[in-house]
RNA sequence: GGGGUCGUAGUUAAGCCUGGUUAUAACGCCGGCCUGUCACGCCGGAGGCCGCGAGUUCGAAGCUCGUCGACCCCGCCA
């Protein structure tokens, strides 16, 4: 139905008749001269109609209108000299149209396309509109391309790609489940994966070595600007891997994806630091290093101090710590506000001192000693007009609302290198971490996840038993996560024991993965990234829904399709299910 | 489960704080004119349950309460 693309029109084809098919992106009618954009997914190129040229084509293209698709055949040729668009690749050429055909019709749009504040509810119901704009389209071909690089990737590298079911078991300890009634096994429910964390670990016993799968999971929990119930994850796998040799795989790919998507190459490797360096220092797993601001314990400053709030902090063997906001004017509102924040963040207070030429001001500053003054102003190398903040309380709720705090200070006052891409390793996970919610210690990755060292190893303490899981960070978002398994039967049945897991409840969730440990299971470990979050990032978007064809609204529906929403009743008869409408 | 922002022609917004005649603009849409535009231009026109429901009031787009929807955040997300 056509010779060539809109956008790949060039000088070659000057002379020849084409025929292009495509939008109508935009008409200006000159009553003589009409021209058209005509638009498809490579661009656009310009098409007159002139009464001189074709005086049918001329009069019906007085009908044309708004994304109404047409078929159009003429000579292409050079634009008339100064009558040349440098705003668009082809905008040297244009064609006279000798005839055409109308192809179909377009109604009046709902907005329209070249708009730029379209609320995103309307975009998401007009979906297939949305994507003829030229920017929403590019984060899809770009996704198109990123498909492409992890695959030619990963197999250059000798993986392999493989399918993992979707009507599956429910894996444990981990986020709720989207479930599937069976019909044919009335009263049981398939769960769709959150992960195909068991069947990946199956595959290496299985003996593939290498796998890897561009997979959709599934989790039911709530959303946010990055969180959707149905993601994409790169899932990876390899067999006879420690730390070192997954996390080197994983920088290849991660450059190898930057790269496309950028133009320009990573620096690798990427740097690492502890889990409990990020949580110390910027009080947070996935710490956002395009801005310094890190948090500096001054805890040991104050132990004789008489100021009651340090005071008490130190007789719990809690932790008082303090971040430095350097060269920024603050007013007294500002420090009001910064108060405030802190206290909706959950804090019990948040005190403020500003250096002065004559020493430190602050509403505490009478409560202070001299040598504990002149500790911090060492401490922290204060410099006049310096603001510092601290926070005393326990350490885990300073780490907690000061690491959350530092991102409020480096947006409002606008620290953060908004043009950089700083990915980051966090490593040294601790193993087990400690569920407010079911009262015990739970695994903090999960519970396949191998222990540096032996498990035999483990003295009680729980809190300091590390892991060998790895999470990689960039620009304080979480894109991917892995770790090394536990390959042995032995191992993973202390690992439940420690989880306080019963025998039985393992063997019924998943004994099929510990029997396949005790068949020669190998050394294995992989990693998971998070595709869309990294579409996201990389593509320098806000939402991850910009960067998904169909994607929900915050409350799980899809705008486009309607769903979530009722069936018939003769299905749910088939399915032995009864909706109550009641909270059981 | 909790906190917050928003909802006014097809669209994007103004008006709301301080209630009062016919709810304003731009883009789009419809009609007319125009032979070098590319966000074409010019003239004219149509288009509104002010999200929905109660309440207060002589009178509600504007105040109060509830509700629905979209978004952001906390909880949650191994």
């Amino acid at each position: 139905m056509r010779d060539k693309y809109c956008g790949k029109v060039c000088t070659d084809d000057i002379g020849r008749t084409l025929t292009l098919s495509g939008w109508i992106f935009r008409r200006r009618d000159h009553g003589g001269l009409i021209f058209v954009d005509l638009r498809d997914v490579t661009g656009i190129f310009q098409v007159v109609f002139s009464p001189d040229i074709s005086p049918e084509a001329h009069e019906k293209a007085g009908e044309l209108k708004q994304e109404y698709v047409i078929q159009v055949t003429g000579k292409v040729q050079k634009r008339p000299v100064g009558t040349e668009n440098a705003g668009i690749p082809t905008g040297d050429f244009e064609m006279y149209a000798t005839s055409f055909e109308i192809l179909n019709t377009c109604k009046a749009l709902p907005f329209q396309l070249d708009e730029e504040d379209v609320s995103e509810s309307l975009r998401l119901r007009y979906r297939y509109l949305d994507m003829r704009r030229p920017l929403v389209q590019k984060a899809f071909l770009e996704r198109s391309k990123a498909y492409k690089v992890i695959r030619d990737y990963l197999a250059s590298c000798g993986f392999y790609e493989f399918e993992t079911p979707f009507l599956t078991k429910s894996t444990p300890e981990g986020a709720r489940d989207f479930i599937v009634p069976s019909r044919l096994n009335t009263g049981s429910f398939y769960a769709l994966p959150q992960s195909p964390q068991l069947f990946k670990q199956i595959l290496m016993i299985g003996g593939f070595d290498r796998y890897f799968q561009i997979v959709r999971c599934f989790r039911d929990e709530d959303l946010r600007a990055d969180r959707q119930p149905e993601f994409t994850q790169v899932d990876i796998e390899m067999s006879f891997v420690d730390v070192d040799d997954v996390i080197g795989l994983c920088e290849g790919l991660v450059a190898a994806m930057y790269e496309v998507l950028r133009g320009e190459p990573l620096q690798i490797p990427i740097k690492r630091m502890a889990y409990s360096e990020a949580m110390e220092r910027f009080g947070s797993d996935k710490p956002d290093l395009r801005f310094e601001l890190p948090m500096v314990e001054i805890t040991d400053i104050f132990q004789e101090t008489d100021f009651g709030v340090f005071k008490k902090t130190i007789g719990e063997n809690g932790a008082i710590k303090s971040i430095v906001l350097k060269g920024k004017t603050l007013s007294r509102k500002d420090l009001d506000t910064a108060v405030e924040i802190t206290k909706e963040m959950g804090a019990g207070g948040l005190i403020w001192i500003r250096k002065e030429k004559d020493g430190l001001q602050s509403p505490i500053v009478k409560y202070l000693k001299d040598n504990e003054k002149t500790a911090m102003i060492e401490r922290l190398d204060l410099s006049d007009g310096d603001v510092v903040f601290i926070m005393s309380d326990t350490r885990n709720k300073v780490n907690d609302i000061m690491g959350r705090f530092r991102l409020y200070l480096g947006e409002k006052f606008e620290l953060i290198a908004k043009d950089q891409f700083r990915f980051l390793w966090i490593v040294d996970f601790p193993l087990f971490e400690y569920s407010d919610e079911d009262k015990r210690f739970v695994a903090r990755h999960h519970p396949f996840t191998s222990p540096q060292g032996s498990i035999k190893d483990f003295t009680g303490d729980y809190e300091s038993f590390k892991a060998k899981a790895y999470d990689l960070v960039l620009n304080g978002v979480e894109i991917g996560g892995g770790s090394i398994r536990n390959y042995r039967m032995d191992d993973q049945f202390e690992m439940f024991k420690l989880l306080n897991i019963k025998e039985d409840d393992a063997i019924e969730k998943f004994g099929f993965l510990l029997e396949a440990l005790e068949m020669g299971a190998p050394p294995h470990g992989g990693l998971a990234f998070g595709f869309d979050r990294i579409l996201m990032m990389l593509l320098g978007l806000e939402s991850i829904r910009d960067v998904i064809p169909f994607p929900k609204t915050q409350k799980g529906t899809c705008l486009l399709s309607g769903a979530p929403s009722k069936i018939p009743q003769k299905q749910l008869n088939e399915l032995r299910i009864r909706v109550t409408g009641e909270q059981q």
